[in-house]
RNA sequence: GGGCGCGUAGCUCAGCGGUAGAGCACCACGUUCACACCGUGGGGGUCCGUGGUUCGAUCCCACGCGCGCCCACCA
């Protein structure tokens, strides 16, 4: 074989690997020389992810972090498994996030958006973004995430915004989206509806206050109601009790004097009053609660609406209270139900107030005109997918959720009061009429040929919600509406990976959207990963300050030690306590990599071209070979089942322990040693196993196994990243395995026997054997270099009978003896082998009884039974052994 | 009120029908020609509790206890 050697003029290896150095020299080659694009032309097979866009806003956070690593894992996998990938990046323009940010630079010189105009105001969000947008994405870089970077999108781009909009008009030609009427939930902070899901319920310790509503024409006579929120009482139409609660029977149908008001407001008879809470009657305010707006609606009641757009009251209530803050309105009409002796008592109350997520201030229920989707019927379709399998679930737990919310879809508000985002391609002529359209001029065609003439038309001033261009995104990116290669090739995606937090937001949108105008599935599995959270399990927030920032641990242990990490607590059904240390850990795990690169490039390990694994001769290559080959097919299964943690814990186990530990260490005499051929092969495979760790690794720790790659060159001129994974075949080797399992055994008895026996570290002592079979001895014979090496040995000598005064080890059918007369303690060695035989005698007596028990031999697998057997077989000859030597142990 | 998940070595977690494993931490030894970001060895566990299914349970089932999370309109 011929011994080939890393170049001459090549300076080897660095004495450590200098992470920050490499990256950005790696990635900018990556994407100079293209490797991360798709080739929709080509005659692979496609592999996609869409992925999930980061806000405009956004920088890096851990959670990005850990879904970008794990995407980045399976698109680098893929393509080295000869797939045609695509991993289609982009941004979401986050309408209230990114507003919320320039509103409040202009606030900062005391100017708010009105200040600017609407046209003003959204050309400096375009400004922001040119300025401080997009951040994340090379931040993306840095992680190393190659996705294809010339396909970048962003939800406003001209071309999605196309697809928004012919979305809107299909859907509302098809009756699919309507303008109605109802309660939203409305943010006084931001003035705009928010959807049900932007709504967080807070437990808030507040109070519940008892007021008595006199009863009309029945001086004496009033009706108890309590609220939470006073104030909503200016707003009351009616008081409901149960049509069938006696106490109030006579009622329903008259009239209570609302106070302050002073309005006629009728008593109703309705199931919802429930006659165990409280009093039994429940003042109704149509427009300010959502029951209550039911029952409006049931009794024909009428709704007031008593506050304005930023939660102020407003004209509908009496004069003093115009224009008072809601919770200010609050005070005023609490004392004033005292003063007027109708306050019957506070009780403090702890219940849970809807927050507005951004806005961060309690939402009120608010009775306005929306727009809206008819999710229950897009739902259909996208709840059957997942119950048929079209898309799956990973951990397919998740499905529940997902059913769950699905089944109980309410129709899903779309129009926002904001500026920053898709404006709603909806025309209003002078009459109220609605053109929907995808641009104006066929509006205006629309209210001609309605009209019969041409009319000045207003466009609906309200954007879209966020989601509703996200939720076209799997096709909205690959060019639809227009058909084009990619769309037919990319669509529709692989998996889908992402947090449980956005199943609804975003997951179950997609569904639905993907498989109504595309016909398909957006992507066949759902892989839905941890959250990340501190080392003390809490969520990570900035109040708590127990963020972690992804880019420090870069800068401080690099990008490859950030990815192992995240990839091996991947586990799935399980969030990830992330402590820093557990990055040092692995970034130990990187150094080791690259010390035992430098111990093959020092002892001049080369692939020679012709290499071929199923050829090696030497027992200890074999077994090598065969275990690269096992944990090939185990990493490769893991990142196929999405099982992240095993398959980069098996690689780390393997190169640590298999190949650095034992193979490494194995080999040392070989590579020193006179025998030639054993040498050259023995390079050649040590170099063989680091190339398939190279690859293997490179999924997980792009950087440090591309700089591996191109300083080695093991096979000349390939580019590491669009190499073939290892597919390894063929390669087993049992009887190697048995045999230097064995080896491990030996060695690992005698060290333990020598640290217990308190041998000095360095000394180099003689071993006996004594009954060992011919096979053993030729095993001892054949692998003797490395066991004398490794256990610190002078030699092993067969012996017919084993001297008094050593320390004795069983394995297998023979005694090996260290004789340490002179060092040896008696006491220690006669209590060491008690203990050996206390066990093995333990472990018989649990074999026994299962042994012994009929039913165990009736009912158990005959295998099961056999095995049982043989291993009881094994004991009793080892317990036969360590009670001869402890007997010889006597004679002392 | 519904739903989901978790409780295994000091910590973080694997395992999920044949009486327990890893990493980190800890202790001892070690300047062996890749690596002290290292090597070798070691200690450490009624696998939350109680019942049940089974020849056999950490693993399956039921209940209980404790801890998270999600959803939900109780005045």
């Amino acid at each position: 074989m011929p011994d080939t050697v890393t170049p001459a003029d090549k300076a080897p290896l660095d004495k450590t690997f200098e992470s920050a150095r490499v990256e950005a020299r790696h990635y900018q080659a990556w994407e100079d020389a293209g490797a991360f694009a798709c080739e929709p032309t080509s005659d692979k097979q496609p592999y996609t992810i869409i992925m999930p866009p980061p806000n405009v806003t956004g920088s890096l956070h851990m959670g990005h972090a850990l879904t970008f690593t794990l995407q980045d894992v399976l698109i680098r996998y893929h393509r080295m498994r000869g797939r045609d990938t695509l991993w289609q990046p982009g941004q979401d323009h986050a309408g209230i996030a990114t507003q919320m940010v320039v509103e409040r630079q202009l606030a900062e010189q005391g100017k708010t958006r009105h200040d600017l105009g609407r046209e003003a105001f959204i050309e400096k969000v375009w400004e922001w973004k040119a300025e401080s947008g997009g951040a994340i994405s090379s931040q993306l870089r840095r992680l190393g995430a190659s996705a294809d970077w010339p396909r970048d999108r962003f939800t406003l781009d001209e071309g999605v915004s196309k697809a928004v909009r012919k979305v809107f008009v299909d859907l509302y030609k098809e009756g699919l989206i309507y303008k109605d009427s109802r309660l939203v939930n409305w943010d006084p902070a931001l003035e705009t509806a928010i959807s049900d899901l932007e709504v967080e319920q807070k437990e808030i310790k507040g109070n519940l206050w008892y007021f008595k509503y006199p009863v009309e024409g029945q001086p004496d006579r009033f009706l108890a109601v309590a609220t939470t929120r006073p104030e909503t009482m200016l707003g009351d139409t009616a008081v409901a009790v149960h049509p069938d609660d006696e106490r109030y029977a006579d009622l329903i149908g008259k009239h209570c004097v609302l106070p302050i008001v002073g309005r006629k407001i009728l008593i109703v008879g309705d199931d919802y009053a429930d006659p165990e809470t409280g009093s039994g009657a429940v003042k109704i305010t149509p427009a300010h609660d959502f029951n209550d707006f039911d029952v409006g609606r049931r009794h024909n009641l009428e709704m007031i609406n008593v506050l304005d757009r930023k939660g102020r009251i407003n004209e509908h209530a009496p004069p003093d209270y115009q224009g008072l803050d809601r919770f200010e309105a609050r005070k005023k009409v609490v004392a004033a139900i005292e003063e007027l002796g109708l306050l019957e008592k506070i009780e403090p109350h702890t219940h849970m107030v809807p927050y507005g997520d951004r806005g961060g201030v309690p939402i009120e229920p608010y009775l306005t005109e929306q727009w809206y989707v008819d999710a229950e019927t897009l739902a259909k379709p996208a709840i059957e997918a997942v119950e048929t399998g079209r898309t799956k679930f990973v951990p397919e737990n998740w499905s529940k959720t997902y059913f769950e919310w699905m089944r109980n879809i309410q129709p899903w508000c779309i129009s926002r009061q904001l500026w920053w985002g898709h404006q709603i391609p909806a025309w209003y002529g002078p009459d109220g009429e609605i053109f929907v359209a995808h641009d104006e001029d066929e509006a205006k065609a629309l209210a001609c040929a309605h009209y019969g003439e041409e009319k000045p038309l207003e466009r609906d001033p309200d954007v879209l919600d966020t989601w509703f261009s996200s939720g076209l995104w799997p096709f909205s990116t690959l060019g639809w509406p227009d058909e084009t290669p990619e769309l037919k090739r990319y669509y529709p995606g692989d998996v889908l990976v992402t947090g449980f937090d956005i199943i609804f937001f975003w997951v179950a949108r997609m569904m639905m959207l993907g498989i109504h105008f595309m016909g398909d599935v957006p992507f066949r599995h759902v892989y839905i990963h941890a959250l990340v959270r501190d080392e003390k399990g809490q969520k990570m927030s900035k109040s708590k300050g127990n963020i972690i920032d992804p880019l420090e641990l870069i800068d401080q242990y690099s990008a490859d030690s950030l990815r192992f990490t995240l990839a091996v607590m991947a586990a799935q059904g399980r969030d990830i306590k992330l402590a820093p240390q557990r990055v040092e850990g692995y970034r130990n795990f990187g150094t080791k990599i690259w010390n035992a690169a430098r111990f093959c490039e020092m002892n001049r390990c080369a692939l020679p071209a012709d290499f071929d694994p199923e050829g090696v001769q030497q027992t200890v290559n074999k077994w090598v070979v065969g275990e690269t080959a096992r944990v090939a097919v185990e990493t490769a299964a893991g990142i196929e089942a999405y099982k992240f943690n095993e398959a980069a814990g098996g690689l780390y186990q393997f190169v640590w322990n298999t190949f650095c530990d034992w193979y490494l260490e194995f080999i040392k005499p070989i590579l020193n040693g006179d025998e030639a051929a054993a040498a050259a092969e023995t390079r050649a495979t040590a170099a063989w196993v680091l190339d398939q760790i190279i690859l293997m690794l490179h999924p997980f720790m792009p950087f440090i196994t591309e700089e591996l790659n191109e300083h080695f060159a093991f096979v000349p001129g390939r580019p590491l990243i669009t190499a073939d994974w290892p597919v390894l075949e063929g390669l087993d080797a049992p009887e190697a395995k048995v045999e230097m399992d064995w080896v491990v055994r030996l060695i690992t008895d005698i060290r333990a026997v020598r640290a217990e026996m308190n041998v000095p570290a360095g000394a180099q002592i003689p071993c006996l054997v004594q009954g060992a079979n011919v096979e053993t001895l030729a095993r001892l014979e054949r692998h003797a270099g490395y066991i004398l090496r490794l256990a610190r040995l002078t030699g092993v000598e067969a012996a017919a009978e084993m001297p008094k005064g050593a320390v004795q080890i069983v394995l297998g059918e023979a005694t090996y003896g260290l004789p340490l007369a002179d060092v040896i303690d008696i006491a220690a060695e006669r209590g060491r082998l008690a203990k050996a035989i206390e066990k093995t005698d333990k472990e018989i007596d649990g074999i026994d009884k299962r042994l012994s028990n009929p039913g165990f031999l009736a009912k158990a697998d005959p295998s099961v039974v056999e095995e049982t057997r043989e291993k009881r077989g094994g004991l009793a000859g080892q317990r036969d052994k360590l009670a001869a030597a402890l007997a010889r142990l006597a004679e002392m």
